[in-house]
DNA sequence: AGAGGATGGACCACGTAGTA
DNA sequence: TACTACGTGGTCCATCCTCT
């Protein structure tokens, strides 16, 4: 069992097909087809169930589809570990935003950005904010931009900022909505990041995007 | 019947281990 | 160190199956 066949169970159980599973991962879609069939013959049993042109996760799919999230996860964390050991600011970043401020405020934040960090991959998706919360909640994002806050897991981090304009990183005990002299300081963005693994707490580049957003957005608004 | 999607076979490129 | 054999993983192509 290897990351590049979880990568493709995951793509075509993300997807529910093998073709764009294929174009997600830039491959052919015989080539995902091979690395699942060599997953499955290692595991020992169908991870998809085949239903015409329907693709659907069997028993022993859904029990691999969190473990092999878990695995690829644990294996890019302890990638950034080794990282940032260098201090370089590199590798990808997932991070979604609702539409309105993904076309209004991040383009030019995240031009600056990329063009001071050429090293980071930005892989940005325009979602709902309850979409994009939950992305941040079960581990497919690394950043939320949003604009509405559901309850504040204890193992995320809230990062605000006040009408002053600085920043204020929130306790990870924070919940939502905070208490209304808080919610009366803070301005309308909020940004999730995951901290539930200590390495991705120090990623570089997660962390200075979140200051670099945090501080211009609150320059915005002052 | 045609289109779309998955599978299997043939072939190729590349990396690695073994050997002289 | 260079050569060779082998394994792995990719693409291309043909074929089959299902759906509209």
């Amino acid at each position: 069992m290897d990351t590049q066949s979880l990568q493709a169970f995951l793509a075509v159980a993300e997807t529910q097909s093998f073709s764009r599973a294929a174009e997600q991962l830039y491959l052919t879609q015989p080539a995902v087809s091979k690395r699942i069939a060599t997953l499955e013959s290692q595991v020992g049993a169908r991870l998809f169930d085949r239903i015409g042109r329907r693709i659907a996760l069997t028993e022993a799919g859904n029990v691999l589809l969190p473990q092999a999230r878990h695995i690829l996860f644990t294996v890019e964390d302890s990638r950034r570990a080794l990282a940032n050991l260098s201090g370089q600011v590199g590798g990808k970043l997932t991070l979604a935003t609702s539409h309105h401020i993904g076309l209004h405020r991040l383009p030019p934040l995240l031009k600056q950005y990329t063009q001071r960090h050429p090293e980071v991959e930005l892989d940005l998706h325009f979602l709902d904010s309850e979409l994009a919360y939950q992305g941040v909640l079960d581990g497919t994002l690394e950043m939320a931009v949003v604009t509405l806050a559901p309850t504040l897991m204890s193992s995320y981090r809230l990062l605000n900022f006040g009408a002053t304009g600085s920043v204020l990183p929130a306790r990870t005990t924070t919940r939502w909505p905070p208490k209304p002299p808080l919610l009366k300081a803070c301005c309308r963005w909020q940004i999730y990041a995951t901290t539930t693994v200590s390495c991705r707490e120090q990623k570089p580049s997660q962390d200075r995007l979140s200051q670099s957003v945090l501080a211009k957005l609150a320059c915005n608004y002052r």
